[in-house]
RNA sequence: GCGCCAGUAGCUCAGGGGUAGAGCACUCGGCUUUUAACCGAUUGGUCGCGCGUUCAAUUCGCGCCUGGCGCACCA
């Protein structure tokens, strides 16, 4: 619980005048007899069922056909004639017909307010105008709202919607209900989730929940959140990758693993960064980190064209192709090829200084850079062919980072003076030096056997396949202060 | 963390040292079997919060809060 008095606010201030009418309306409804918040309703038809049952229903033609659907409704016009009602699906109109309709449900109509809830009982007609309509002949309340929905005007057309971005955010509910692009964008979301589960089960990798709450938060180099465990009487740490469980996973005989979820880091807020993000890693054994550029390349490749239906997207107004086969070069090589220097003997910070500013940013189409200095990255085997350098790629695409993978180190000698150099930092002050977890080295000499692992940041790939200009806008409810 | 910008009615915005403005929404009335309908009237605000300057601050100054963007850190 939090220690601070909960406000437990009775007053909506701002709008609680347009409330204060509401439950006026509230009361009158309820003098009918009619319950407002009713326990459940049966439809026939969702809206874009009915759309395109009838696409072929000429204008001003009627049917007598019997439809119920439900929905929220968005707008209204005449006095109540038309409706505009929404369900998940899309939008149904509702053509009231007053001259024909029983007097109780012509007084109630005006009881009626953009946002509520209604079900409807008619028959299928398309007007002279052209839009296909339910002529009502009932009408029952699911839900009455109590608030508003934001409206606004643009170029001469009135609809809902909100223009800011705060309010986007943090009621993202409002979001959803008027920014139709909002619901476009968490659809697809789902779509790339469950087409990276589809893509991996198909070929036998097996998904497993490993530890959120760690004893010591390892596997990749930031700082951790801290929580605390009453019971135990000990501070316990929020992940922030889950490569090391799911090599302990390898080492128990699970040849394809991976895991999908929540990892959190301690860090700064930006268009890219939020602090709870979602991940993917996987592991395979006897793979090396060209089996991983490989299934990185066709995995992706596969949700795009599930996604989009073709290979080439536009990202913000740039194109980026997925199609061409992906450019894999060692990150010394892009050095030279855009720094024009060549630093194979440079110290480690060095090389990565002068990748991050010069190269980085220019790596708008699909990219594997490959062969990192060793001092960077602990957990990746050394090169089989390069010294000083270790078998590990990041994916780049939009000059982002997008994934990150190793031939995993499997010497657990060599693996244990590694971490032992990492704590050794972590002492001396680095608090986004890996932790030494004793267990994991316990578990490389009991045998890992050779082992790719991949680790994708999904929310940077949702962006890119929904064109998305901030992580913000791919997370339902984003991390934000509160007001 | 630093810099720039923003916060005024339910929504979108204008304004600017002297009682706070518009459009739409809302409410009421009229007209209408009609498709942002239309016409008319009435509502509606602690101008993000605090302190200062001033006879007077929503406006000017300083501080703070929240957000956006950029930079830094990171994925």
């Amino acid at each position: 619980m939090s220690t601070k008095d909960p406000q437990i606010q009775t007053e909506h201030e701002s709008s609680s005048r347009l409330r204060e009418q509401r439950l006026q309306k509230l009361e009158k409804i309820k003098s009918l007899g009619i319950d407002p918040y009713p326990y459940k309703f049966s439809r026939t038809h969702k809206a874009i069922e009915l759309q395109n049952k009838y696409k072929d229903l000429q204008n001003s033609q009627e049917t007598n056909d019997k439809v119920i659907v439900s929905g929220r409704i968005h707008n209204e016009r005449n006095d109540w004639i038309f409706i505009d009602l929404y369900d998940d699906s899309g939008k149904i109109q509702l053509y009231c017909d007053k001259e024909k309709l029983d007097k109780k449900l012509t007084e109630f109509l005006p009881l009626l307010d953009k946002g509520d809830f209604i079900g409807a009982t008619g028959t299928v007609r398309r007007t002279p105008r052209g839009e296909l309509s339910i002529k009502v002949s009932e009408v029952t309340l699911l839900c009455k709202s109590l608030l508003p929905l934001p409206e606004i005007i643009e170029g001469k057309k009135r609809h809902l919607g909100i223009h800011d971005i705060e309010t986007r955010y943090r009621q993202r509910y409002l979001d959803l209900i008027v920014t139709s692009t909002t619901k476009e964008t968490f659809k697809k979301r789902a779509q790339i989730i469950s087409g990276l589960r589809n893509y991996l089960n198909a070929k036998d990798y097996i998904e497993i929940d490993t530890p959120v709450l760690q004893v010591e938060a390892g596997g990749a180099e930031a700082r951790p959140f801290v929580t605390h465990h009453n019971a135990l009487g000990m501070d316990l740490y929020l992940r922030i990758a889950t490569e090391l469980h799911l090599k302990r996973l390898v080492v128990g005989g699970f040849e394809k693993v991976y895991e999908l979820g929540r990892i959190f880091r301690n860090e700064g807020i930006s268009t890219k960064h939020n602090p709870e993000f979602t991940s993917i890693e996987l592991y395979e054994a006897y793979a090396d980190y060209n089996d991983m550029m490989n299934l990185t390349e066709d995995l992706i490749k596969t949700i795009c064209l599930q996604i989009h239906g073709k290979l080439q997207i536009e990202y913000q107004g740039k194109i980026i192709d997925f199609e061409k086969p992906w450019a894999r070069i060692s990150m010394l090589d892009l050095i030279k090829e855009h720094a024009k220097v060549d630093l194979s003997d440079a110290p480690c910070e060095k090389i990565i200084e002068v990748f991050e500013k010069t190269v980085e940013s220019k790596l708008i189409q699909p990219t594997f850079v490959k062969d990192f200095p060793l001092e960077v990255s602990p957990l990746a085997k050394k090169h089989r062919s390069i010294n000083g350098l270790v078998e590990r790629f990041e994916l780049y695409m939009n000059g982002w980072e997008l994934a990150n993978s190793f031939s995993e180190l499997t010497d657990p000698l060599d693996q244990r003076k590694r971490l032992e150099e990492q704590a050794k930092k972590k002492v001396s002050g680095d608090h986004e030096a890996h932790p030494l977890d004793i267990d994991f080295i316990t578990a490389l000499e009991y045998g890992l056997p050779p082992t790719g692992g991949l680790g994708i940041g999904i929310d940077r790939l949702i962006m890119i396949l929904t064109n998305s200009a901030s992580i913000r806008d791919v997370i339902a409810f984003p991390t934000m202060k509160p007001v």
